[in-house]
This record gives structure tokens, C-alpha cells and sequence, in this order.
DNA sequence: ATGAAAGCGCTAACAG
DNA sequence: CTGTTAGCGCTTTCAT
């Protein structure tokens, strides 16, 4: 809308006005279709489609105080490993003739705040992917919208969370069959809910396999966190090193190319997320996989329930993950 | 909002009550700060702040007509070389204070034009990128929103677009530095714009240089696609071959590893876009790199002249473009 | 500088 | 089955 540029849109006054009807019975015959005369409904319709006149989302929502969109909050954009949580998503939305708001919180809670503010009255929901925010504000969202979490659980709050338990236990024990005694795992951002599960999980995996596993970082959870990432598992002399997430995980790759170090002969590599790209790295790389299209599609599902069905209980989803092993890791040399 | 589980939210008139003053003053307090006392002014804004109050963007936009949204719609979300678009126009959105709506259309035209028709009355504009909507189309959807095509051009409509002249001339004139003779177009989908625009600019450059060009497919733009397009170069004999992208590049290269085809010693690989993973796959790939970001973030750019500035003349912006070279190309055997 | 009142486009009672 | 009326939350004249 917004410019006079651009024709002014037909209303639901001046459908009724041209089908000489009251505006009532267009808005039946638009979303009540059992509450209005056949042929008074083919007409108006038929008169509607002229006119190129379709209902404004903004007022109905005004009125009944439902947008029929939800809002999605990543950290990042352009990490891979959203865009699959995105996909779900939007494909579920799309199926539920919802329409998706994206927004980047840039990492920041800061932001990932004000977007919550800013979009709260518009939409009916959130996902909140990786969420930054403290279990406080994430509360006290939820008190004004109804809330899902990916990759984060808290109590009372609807989550999908991927099994760690199970995906890094699938870690450990690739590593052990391999023959490492120890792995150095390569941290991401303190405040990362996922990070802390993946070390916690480790850590009780390595214990359960009589493993050491020592923790470094935090890094960054990029490309560009690689090489100081690298160099530490270099000086500590790891035999293998299990990264954050896939990103940084190729950024480590290359660093210990460009430094010489033979992977898996010296050093095994292991990521999180299945990434695009992590298995077009060379060496490719092991990773825990995550499902994340069907983690973006329950989460809107769940949302779904939560803003239209009242169900009772916020549902915790829990996705299996599957270890894909491929040519970074190897026997300790 | 939605439910009641929900707590119902401040509005306007609860902050005026709370505050002892009428909802008009509130409103001005927050959209026209000039026109209220200072400490009026003041005093709203606290009232409001504990009240947990902010404005209802949509009844503000059933008012002015204005939401303050934009529309971006990509034939693919996970299709890597959109990230790059989604990143910069929600970048440019964030920082204009716009909210950035996501729309998938699945390569879909039918489900582009349904997105465009239901989105209208909420958005201020719409960027299209790689738009599978006809020409007509496209400018009825012109005549109801503001409206800015990415990676297409038209007459009279505004875009953004790579200068494609430049950049197949840049792959022609690097095929023939390396003494290739003839190439191979390995095509995508029969209505892809920048297909098009990149097959008539190899045809141009080719002549220019002396080499034949042919051209096959369709091919699915995809990994996927990989295989039949491939198959069909090694049947052709090809020297060098030029994928309609990325995604379709690393799958025929993906093919030829399997087939024991040589890359680039048997065959040199070209693609477009220079997506992350063109160069993690083996060999890393030649490509043409788009500054994807740049395009989202000036589409989002034009888009909010053309929406609220009414300015004389969609403007056309022409990004340039470069090509990355990579292992995939090599000398002709 | 502030208040009162109308209205944006639509839906939901309530009549008829 | 359909028309009339009121009002969603906000902005905006028009008064004061």
C-alpha cells in the first residue's frame, strides 16, 4: 500500500457497494462460507475477484486479534545450519496458511530482545532458535506470546531439542573404537545452551568410556574461529578434537592443513550439525546430525497448538541424532 | 496475543488511564514527540514502560496504511546463494526499523503469485528475487505494491541485477587463456531469468573469443541435477563445461569423481554464484561470484524510496560481478 | 498542549 | 440468510 503510485485497494465496502450486498456478507462469504446464500456467495465472490479485492490481513487481525504469523528468531541467517530449521518452518507455516516473519538476532540478546518487543502484538507466536536471552526474559516472553524454543529447553516452555545425550555418546564411542584415550573439545559462545549439553555430554560419555576430555574456548562459532581454535588442540596435542558446530569444525580443518597437521592421521575432526558443506570439505567431515528441517516444522506445529488449541502442557520434542561418520576421524596414530 | 493462557496486553487507553491523560496524548507521546510536553511526555513513557506497553504495529498501520514491512520472496530458502540475499535485506530491513517477511515460493510461480496476493495488504513493497512470474504479472503485482526484482529485469520496474556481461565474458576469456576451444552450457530451469541472461552472455562472449558454446538441459539447479548433466558433457566430449550454479556444478563434479572422469586435467568446471561449499568441495570450484548481500540490502533499499519516498524512476542497479578462480579449471588436455 | 471524536477495514453479535 | 451496529487499537482532525 503506502504511496498513491500504486492504485488504491479495493475494500470490503466497495465489493459489498458493486455486489449489492451488505459488508457483512462479504466478510461471510470469505471466511463463514456456511453462513451465506450459495449463489449470493458465487456472486460477491465472483464480483470480489474483479474488483482484485482480497481481504486486509491487518484489519481482520486487528479485530479478532489473530495475525496467523509467527515470527522466527535466529542467531544467524547465514549459518547453515538455520536454514534447514527456516526450511521446516516455513513449510510448516506455509501448510497452515501462516505466514513467517524471519528475523536475525546477530547473537545478540540485545536484539533478540527488542524483536521480541517490536514483533510481539503482531504476531501470535515465536520460535525462538538458540536463543540468547536468560530463562528470565524468555518467561516473560512467553507471558505475552506463546513461545517455542529450538535448541533450548527450559521448564514450562515448549522445546525441540536434539538428543545429545544419545549424539554424543555416538561421538565418544566412535573415538574410543578409533582408540583415542582423550578429546579436547573446542567451545563455542559461553552463553550457547547447545554448547553447554554438548560438553555436558561429552563429558558424562567420556567418563562412561574411561576417556579424558578437556574443554577449550571459547571461539568463535565461524569460519574465523578456526585457526586459534586449531592451534590451541595443536599445542595441547590432541588426538582428537570434537568442535562446537561444523563451522568452526572447517575452520579447524584448514587450519591444520595450512599448518601441515594430517587429518585423521594426527589429529581426528569431529563437528556438530551436518551442515551443507561438511561433506564437500576435505577431509569430509564426521558430524552429529541434527534434524533440523523437522526441529523448524514441530516447532511451528507445536506453536500452532499452543496459540489456537490451548493444549494444556508446553510439549518438549526431542529429535534423535545420528553420528555421520566420513573421513576426518581415524585410528590414533 | 491469541490465547488467555497469554496475559492480555496494555493498550493505548490503559496507559491513558494509568497515566491520567487522553489516548491521543499517548499516541503523540510515542509518534509525535514534538507535539506533547516534555514532561508529559515524559511521564507516559514511564507509565508505559511498566505497563509493559508498546504500540500495536497493526493497528498503527490500519490507521496510516503503512506497516513497515517488506516482503522477500526466494524460489528456494535453503538454496545457499539466496542466504545471501535473505542476510542483507533483513540487514537493510533491521536498520531501517522494517520487519522483513520470508516467503518460499518453491520455484513455484502459482504459489509466488498466491503469496503476493495474500501478503499485499500487510506489506509496503515486495522484492522478488529470481521471480518465475511473467512479465504482466509482475507489473499488475507493481501496480498494487512497490516492488524491486533481484536477479530479473523489466522495463519500467526497478532491479537489481549482476552485470552477467561482464561475468561470462570473464569465464570465456578464462577458458580460452587456458586453450579450451569450445564450452558447454549446462542449463537450469527453462524460466530462469538469469539463466537466460547468463547463456546469451557466454553466447556474446564466445563469439567474441572464437570458442563454440553449446548449450544442454534443462537441469534441475541442484545437486540433483548433477548426474544427467554431467553424463551428458562426458557424452559430448566436452573440455569445459559451465553449470548454471553452484549447486549444480559441485553435483557434476560429484559425477565425475564417481565416473573416474579427471577435473581439470579431463574437464574443466564453471559455475555461478560462488555459494559457500564451492570452495570445500574437490576440486574447489571456478565460479562467478554475485554480491549476493549487496543485493539483498539495495533491493531493501529501493524498495523503501519506492515505497515511501515516491520516487521519479525505478532505478536499476547493476552489481558487479567476479569470478573466483579455483582448481576446477585447468589447462585444456 | 491536550482532549474528544471519527474512522482505517474488518468481524461478531444482534436483529429481522 | 442477510443487514445493522458496534468496536478491535491506533492516529488524526478539530476543538479547546
Amino acid at each position: 500500500m503506502a504511496t498513491d503510485r500504486t492504485r488504491r485497494r479495493a475494500n470490503i465496502t466497495d465489493v459489498a457497494k458493486a455486489a449489492g450486498v451488505a459488508p457483512s456478507t462479504v466478510s461471510r462469504s470469505f471466511s463463514n462460507p456456511g453462513r451465506v446464500n450459495h449463489a449470493t456467495r458465487e456472486h460477491v465472490l465472483s464480483v470480489a475477484a474483479e474488483l482484485g479485492y482480497s481481504p486486509n490481513p491487518l484489519a481482520r487481525a486487528l479485530e479478532s486479534g489473530r495475525t496467523n504469523t509467527f515470527a522466527l528468531l535466529v542467531p544467524d541467517i547465514t549459518n547453515p545450519f538455520f536454514a534447514g530449521i527456516i526450511k521446516g518452518a516455513e513449510r510448516a507455516a506455509a501448510a497452515a496458511s501462516q505466514t513467517l516473519v524471519l528475523g536475525d538476532t546477530q547473537e545478540n540478546p540485545a536484539i533478540e530482545e527488542q524483536l521480541v518487543r517490536r514483533l510481539g502484538p503482531a504476531v501470535d507466536g515465536f520460535v525462538l532458535s538458540a536463543s540468547r536471552l536468560t530463562d528470565d526474559e524468555l518467561h516473560r516472553a512467553a507471558e505475552l506470546n506463546p513461545l517455542t524454543l529450538v535448541n533450548r529447553a527450559r521448564r514450562g516452555l515448549a522445546s525441540v531439542v536434539a538428543d545429545y545425550e544419545s549424539g554424543t555418546r555416538q561421538i565418544v564411542d566412535h573415538l574410543a573404537s578409533l582408540g583415542h584415550e582423550s578429546l579436547v573439545f573446542l567451545g563455542g559462545p559461553p552463553g550457547s545452551w547447545s554448547g553447554a549439553r554438548r560438553w555436558a555430554g561429552l563429558q558424562r560419555a567420556a567418563a562412561r568410556a574411561g576417556l579424558t576430555a578437556t574443554r577449550f574456548g571459547p571461539y568463535a562459532p565461524t569460519l574465523g574461529g578456526g585457526p586459534a581454535a586449531a592451534d590451541a588442540a595443536v599445542a595441547a596435542k590432541a588426538t582428537a578434537v570434537v568442535c562446537h558446530n561444523d563451522m568452526l569444525a572447517i575452520g579447524v580443518l584448514r587450519r591444520l592443513a595450512a599448518r601441515g597437521v594430517a587429518v585423521p592421521d594426527d589429529v581426528s575432526v569431529v563437528g556438530f550439525d551436518n551442515i551443507f558443506g561438511s561433506e564437500l570439505c576435505s577431509p569430509a567431515l564426521t558430524t552429529l546430525a541434527e534434524r533440523t528441517e523437522d526441529a523448524g516444522a514441530r516447532a511451528i506445529q507445536v506453536l500452532g497448538q499452543l496459540a489456537y488449541q490451548r493444549i494444556a502442557e508446553p510439549p518438549t520434542t526431542v529429535l534423535p541424532t545420528e553420528l555421520v561418520v566420513r573421513s576426518s576421524t581415524g585410528p590414533v596414530r
